[in-house]
RNA sequence: GUGGCUGUGGUGAAGUGGUUAACACCCUGGAUUGUGGCUCCAGCAUGCGUGGGUUCGACCCCCACCAGUCACCCCA
């Protein structure tokens, strides 16, 4: 139908639009803080730099992306996530040469072709950050610390913060092989998603919510039992500077994350009262990223929030703010002669900045009232023939109901006055 | 991609195989032809997601599709 937009799309409507510009006011602002800078990369990018940064065996690869050829015959992809394309950018600006660490964030449209459900849409908004070029576990905390003051200072109560590392490209093969032996002669128990996991991505095996599996995952080798040294030191550094900044959070062992491109440190924030998609916020290290698209070997930590997450996480709570609809004044004229001077009068208003409006469309004067009264109009002025005879204005206060004769030339003046108070 | 539930006007919704599709809100107009918020009155779906089918006849039965929703999956 040409009146409904495309599945899992949503247009965000005037009387929302003020809650989204609340909670983006609050990430600039926070960001500020912590010395992020806003960058705004394409909504879409070549095809083959999602599937080698996200990795070809994910499912935001494998059956997620919106990809085309375009009239050159590229084959192009409306953006699944934003972390590969800042990485990109960083790299083709050469972003790294300003500073040693980069530290960037972003607000915008991702897609992916899901099926949609609360909390899930095909377009959908993150805010994201990315600090590329250091490997001190200090950014890793600052980074989810971030993320947690993004939430609480929105006055989010009942947020969980998971911690993991799933190690480096030394220490998570010989995991992998653990499990793969301690799986071994249970395969015949695990269902049949679980079955090819054990050959592509054992590890994901841990995260099966089926019971068979759950039972016979227990007593399986722990990831943070297999990390190298350096690995382990990281995360028990990232860990420490946690506790010293006051952020409490739960270790899970079996918090996998679903892009390739995590190494370290992995973590997540959920807010359980949004049920199954209660993932509001995730993130982590991802130290071979950058040179995997091309780049010198650059260590990097992010997160990504889903914004419609948030949204519904505040709605729930009560916590969106009211928004303020009202205007200073509004004009009621009757008569054509009236209304061109309303309509010049409207002009000095604005200019004054006084906000206002009137009515076009020639109602009556009951009407119009009305209309004020529905525009939440402080004050109203009214022109009418007797006013435009005497070059007054009879100027009404909504509130109070009082009503004074102004001369049309003090009315500017006057409502100045009475709207700063 | 899989499964459950749902689909009536701008909104929330009632409804029965058979003439005019309740009710409420919103909106519009009116109640001494220059005054809002309260009250009262009136108007507001030739159509019941779309397309087929069954039937003498379907909004109510069947099928498909589309959409919404919840869950799986996955993730933000």
């Amino acid at each position: 139908m040409l009146t409904n937009g495309p599945r899992g799309t949503k247009d965000i409507l005037p009387d929302t639009v003020s809650q989204w510009n609340y909670v983006e006011n609050k990430i600039r602002g926070l960001c500020r803080l912590y010395g992020y800078k806003e960058i705004r990369t394409p909504m879409f990018e070549h095809t083959e730099l999602f599937q080698r940064g996200i990795g070809e065996t994910t499912d935001v690869v494998e059956k997620e992306m919106y990809s085309f050829l375009d009239r050159g015959g590229r084959s192009i992809t409306l953006r699944p996530e934003n972390t590969a394309a800042a990485v990109r950018s960083y790299l083709q600006n050469k972003l790294y040469a300003d500073v040693a660490i980069a530290k960037l964030f972003y607000i915008g449209s991702m897609f992916r072709y899901d099926r949609p459900q609360a909390g899930r849409q095909r377009e959908f908004h993150q805010f994201g950050v990315e600090a590329l070029g250091g490997d001190n576990p200090a950014v890793d905390a600052e980074v989810i610390m971030l993320a947690v003051q993004f939430l609480q200072s929105l006055g989010l109560k009942e947020l969980q913060l998971s911690l993991n590392s799933v190690g480096c490209p030394k220490c998570r093969p010989v995991y992998r092989k653990k499990l793969q032996e301690f799986f071994a002669d249970k395969l015949d128990g695990l269902c049949s998603d679980c079955q090819s996991r054990y050959e592509r991505n054992p590890m994901r095996i841990l995260d099966c919510k089926e019971e068979s599996c759950r039972k016979l995952s227990v007593g399986a080798p722990e990831i943070t039992d297999c990390l190298c040294d350096e690995c382990q030191e990281h995360f028990a550094k990232v860990q420490k500077y946690l506790l010293h900044a006051g952020i409490r959070f739960e270790l899970d062992a079996r918090l996998v994350r679903g892009l390739d491109y995590y190494t370290k440190t992995a973590f997540e924030i959920q807010y359980a009262p949004l049920g199954a998609q209660s993932a509001i916020a995730g993130g982590g290290r991802y130290d071979g990223l950058v040179e995997e698209i091309g780049g010198n070997s650059t260590p990097a930590v992010g997160f990504a929030a889903g914004l419609e997450r948030v949204l519904l996480a505040l709605d729930k709570q009560g916590l969106l703010p009211a928004q303020d609809d009202s205007v200073d004044a509004f004009v009621v004229a009757l008569g054509d002669e009236a209304q061109a001077v309303a309509f010049s009068l409207l002009a000095k208003l604005r200019t004054a900045g006084i906000s206002a409006g009137m009515d076009f469309t020639g109602r009556s004067m009951k009407a119009q009232m009305k209309q004020a009264n529905k525009a939440n109009a402080r004050f109203v002025l009214i022109l009418g023939e007797d006013e435009v005879k005497e070059s007054v204005v009879t100027l009404k206060n909504m509130q109070t109901s009082e009503q004074q004769k102004v001369a049309i030339e003090e009315i500017i003046n006057t409502l100045c006055a009475e709207v700063k108070d």
